[in-house]
RNA sequence: GGCGCCAUAGCCAAGUGGUAAGGCAUAGGUCUGCAAAACCUUGAUCACCGGUUCAAAUCCGGUUGGCGCCUCCA
């Protein structure tokens, strides 16, 4: 497989330190609100790569974590009058909720910034002790300038950065490029004791003092935001490697931005859109879907209209699958003929196209392409007068393992209706058959307004849920 | 000022040297009592100019337009 590198700014062949347990290490939320569809896009990009490479054969250790101490989460805890804990409690919470909705799997773990801190500190000690960070009045900073390599990732010398456009010069900092390890608590906040007194870790420092405490000195993959290159992840680098003497990350991936109105979608902005919000409107498997149909790396922006037509895509998947299911529970020819083997024997080459697509920087636009062909070709079959269960069941099997792997047009979207609705049904067949049409579409017309659709097929009356 | 990205059909979007995947929408057809689903058919010389090459959406140079980062950000 290859994988794009922010590192080395090209396409790279993705070979991990030890197979059985590729170390993924991958930013997580702050958790001081609803998260919103920017945010969603590396938790679906990167879920769909730890899928995709234990689809491969790959053990992973993922870890993401969550950022529950913060001046944003204190703010928030301020307005409402409750504790940053508290805050961070509800919305880790929250989190688990739209996760789960989307699709991504809980990591192997997710650790907690405020159950780190003994690591964290233990972390800026050893930066201290090295010379790479001072204490300052109750604050530790970074001397960027110390560590030389700064600036390899982001691929910006340090003496570039236009010093004193968004860079608060303060008399603390002996320059105006470090960056703060721990924070002297203020009246009201939320502290720790450490050796320079009550405070809180800065930002930065908890990524590299959990990634080192789970994963391990050196990891695979580190990966997250566009947005978090400068100075997140630059200055994850320094701390990390200025501390341990070895590479932190061998690959650094990083999608692009969610876009409205081709303007960055972020908190900040107020131009966004929580995936909470889009899910009770559009369901969640649209949101997943959108992210996926474009390259990752890609900006791509979000509108009403993308979001529709990606849950108009879906359906074609899921028709395609509920059909399959449908037919299989009928009674069927399980003998194959030469016709379905040379249908079987032509499934094969949609999993070589789809592991081809994916093996490229996880193209997963193309990979998407890839099940649609499987599915026209197996609609093509469905249409067939006669049909077999060797085969149906080996075509919903190479549907389930493909979509699998991207998490999409999985979900079991059976439910039962009751003896009543199945009464109605049975009614307007036997209406349909005496030729009693009016009867028969005012039974339809009834079952829609309950959201129950119903579709007359050559295999028998099939129903499913309006906006299931 | 420094660094970087993008421009492909009405819309979304793959495709880095050999004459343009896929999806949504549209129109016509097959099937159906009708409808739905499905299937078939239907649409692009790839922003513009110049260059390299037997051959360019793809490489090089330029132009125009759009976007991002440079210590809140996924």
């Amino acid at each position: 497989m290859k994988v794009f590198n922010t590192l080395t700014n090209q396409k790279e062949e993705f070979v991990p330190m030890d197979k059985n347990e590729v170390k993924i290490y991958a930013c997580g939320p702050t958790v001081y609100n609803f998260f919103h569809i920017g945010n969603a896009r590396p938790f679906i990009i990167f879920d769909t790569l730890r899928r995709y490479l234990e689809y491969r054969g790959y053990g992973v250790k993922f870890v993401q974590n969550f950022t529950d101490v913060d001046d944003k989460i204190i703010k928030k805890a301020n307005e409402e009058g409750i504790s940053s804990a508290e805050v961070a409690k509800k919305y880790i919470d929250e989190y688990y909720i739209d996760a789960k909705g989307l699709g991504i799997r809980p990591a192997t773990v997710h650790p907690k910034a405020t159950e780190n801190i003994d690591a964290i500190i233990e972390l800026v000690k050893t930066l201290i002790d090295k010379g790479y960070a001072y204490e300052s009045g109750g604050d530790v900073y970074y001397s960027t300038r110390k560590f030389r390599p700064y600036g390899k990732l982001s691929h910006q010398p340090l003496d570039d950065l236009d010093m004193g456009a968004r860079i608060e010069v303060t008399d603390v900092k002996r320059d105006p490029a470090d960056f703060a390890l721990w924070k002297a608590a203020k009246p009201g906040e939320p502290y720790w004791e450490s050796p320079w007194g009550h405070g809180r870790p800065g930002w930065h420092i908890e990524c590299s003092a959990m990634a080192n405490r789970y994963l391990g000195k050196t990891i695979d993959i580190h990966c997250g935001g566009k947005d978090l290159v400068f100075p997140h992840h630059e200055n994850e680098i320094a701390q990390s490697e200025a501390a341990n003497g070895v590479e932190f990350a061998h690959y650094w991936m990083h999608n692009g931005y969610i876009n409205v109105d081709n303007t960055k979608m972020s908190k900040s902005l107020g131009n966004f859109f929580t995936v909470r919000d889009v899910a009770e409107k559009y369901g969640y498997e649209p949101i997943r879907f959108f992210m996926l149909s474009a390259h990752y790396k890609s900006p791509i922006n979000y509108t009403a209209d993308t979001i529709e037509m990606a849950k108009a895509s879906l359906e074609r998947l899921y028709n395609c699958k509920e059909n399959m299911e449908y037919v299989l529970k009928a009674p069927v020819d399980a003998e194959p003929d030469e016709r379905d083997r040379a249908f079987i024997d032509g499934l094969a080459k949609f999993r070589d196209r789809f592991i081809e697509a994916m093996d490229d920087d996880l193209n997963t636009a193309d990979a998407i392409s890839v099940i649609f062909d499987l599915v026209r070709d197996i609609n093509t079959y469905m249409n067939l007068d006669t049909k077999n269960k060797t085969a149906i069941e080996a075509a919903k099997s190479m549907y389930d393992e493909l979509c699998g792997v991207l998490g999409l047009g999985v979900a079991d979207k059976t439910a039962s209706i009751d003896d009543e609705v199945q009464a109605l049904i049975d009614e307007r067949q036997a209406a349909r058959k005496a030729k009693n049409f009016a009867r028969a579409d005012e039974i339809r017309d009834e079952l829609k307004s309950r959201g129950i659709i119903l579709l007359d097929t050559k295999e028998g009356v099939k129903w499913k849920y309006e906006n299931a």
